[in-house]
DNA sequence: CGCCTTTGACCGGCGC
DNA sequence: GCGCCGGTCAAAGGCG
């Protein structure tokens, strides 16, 4: 099988009609500067292992490469998302680009693609999951709570938070997603002149969090990663706008993903979006025909019935 | 005054 | 053990 028709197997098996299927493509659905899989494939991203990572994680196209996984160059997004996750496996993800074969897209779809989300998971727990656990125990035991705390992240390393992230073409870093986020952090991104921002969702106990970072080999796209899933709805007063262009309708209640695809990759959804030019008119009609359609469910939902046929009235 | 950003300190994981 | 790194905290200041 060849890689372009592993893509199109897995399109088939993610996106069961073509128009939905260009609609995730999202790359194929947008108008966007020409061809949206040149966007994906543009000398430049490859010449970036961090960036090809992140391509893998949010374009499906991409899931049937993994040497960026395991290749020598791989960047920081690699390091401190799916390393662990891959040595973890200790063999390397089943799926291999270039035309081999993979033994089954399913499995090895969600062996790479829930392992990167869960090394991240992992990375991330080490801290404020830690933090976390460490108040909800410290009220009940004291002395081990910490220890207790570390054990159990070692051990049963607590649910994981559905994560995914998309790219956006766009002069703004921080987009309008209908949410309201307050930034508790900003690092400066290795081997990139641009820092990562760290939002949080304002809303009491929403545990959602996201980051913000733009490309450093394609300063016009942001890339931005949703942790967790909102608890609440989208504040009343943000509705209309750009409200419920991007993260509403991803983070829905928790979503009830078929056994063979890990919500993961599901979620990860590519939004090219241009904000200068006439397509992203084009993207908001479109998206909004949807929110019309279904108004009580987000974009994604909409877009991918047959990936969340529970989701479904 | 409340909410937000900024920013240096801090923390835990990890590799050497 | 040390240093690096990604992520988070929290004090301080800005802004409407």
């Amino acid at each position: 099988m060849s890689e372009d028709q592993f893509r199109e197997f897995f399109y088939h098996q993610l996106f069961h009609d073509d128009q939905r299927r260009t609609t995730i493509g999202g790359a194929t659905t947008f108008p966007y500067s020409g061809s949206h899989s040149s966007a994906y494939s543009t000398p430049n991203f490859s010449a970036d292992s961090s960036i090809h990572a992140h391509l893998q994680m949010f374009d499906p196209s991409y899931l049937s490469f993994t040497e960026i996984l395991h290749g020598p160059a791989a960047g920081d997004y690699y390091n401190s998302i799916s390393d662990q996750a891959v040595k973890k496996e200790e063999k390397p993800a089943v799926v291999r680009g270039g035309g081999e074969t993979p033994a089954t897209p399913n499995s090895s779809i969600s062996s790479s693609s829930t392992e990167a989300a869960a090394g991240d998971e992992d990375s991330n727990k080490g801290k404020k999951g830690n933090n976390q656990v460490k108040e909800n125990m410290e009220d009940g035991e004291d002395s081990t709570s910490k220890k207790e705390a570390k054990a159990k992240k070692k051990g049963e390393k607590k649910e994981k938070q559905p994560r995914f992230a998309f790219m956006t073409k766009s002069e703004v870093d921080h987009l309008e997603d209908g949410y309201r986020w307050r930034k508790y952090g900003q690092k400066a991104v290795k081997n990139s002149p641009y820092p990562r921002s760290y939002y949080r969702c304002t809303t009491q106990k929403c545990p959602v969090k996201k980051r913000v970072e733009r490309s450093f080999q394609d300063p016009s796209i942001v890339i931005t990663t949703y942790e967790g899933q909102h608890n609440h709805h989208v504040p009343a007063n943000l509705r209309g706008n750009m409200a419920g262009l991007f993260a509403p309708s991803m983070f829905a209640p928790p979503l009830e993903v078929g056994p063979s695809f890990p919500q993961e990759i599901l979620l990860q959804m590519p939004h090219l979006y241009s904000y200068d030019g006439g397509s992203s008119s084009n993207l908001y009609h479109h998206q909004q025909q949807y929110q019309q359609q279904f108004p009580d469910y987000g974009l994604l939902q909409d877009i991918i019935p047959p990936v969340f046929p529970k989701q479904e009235p």
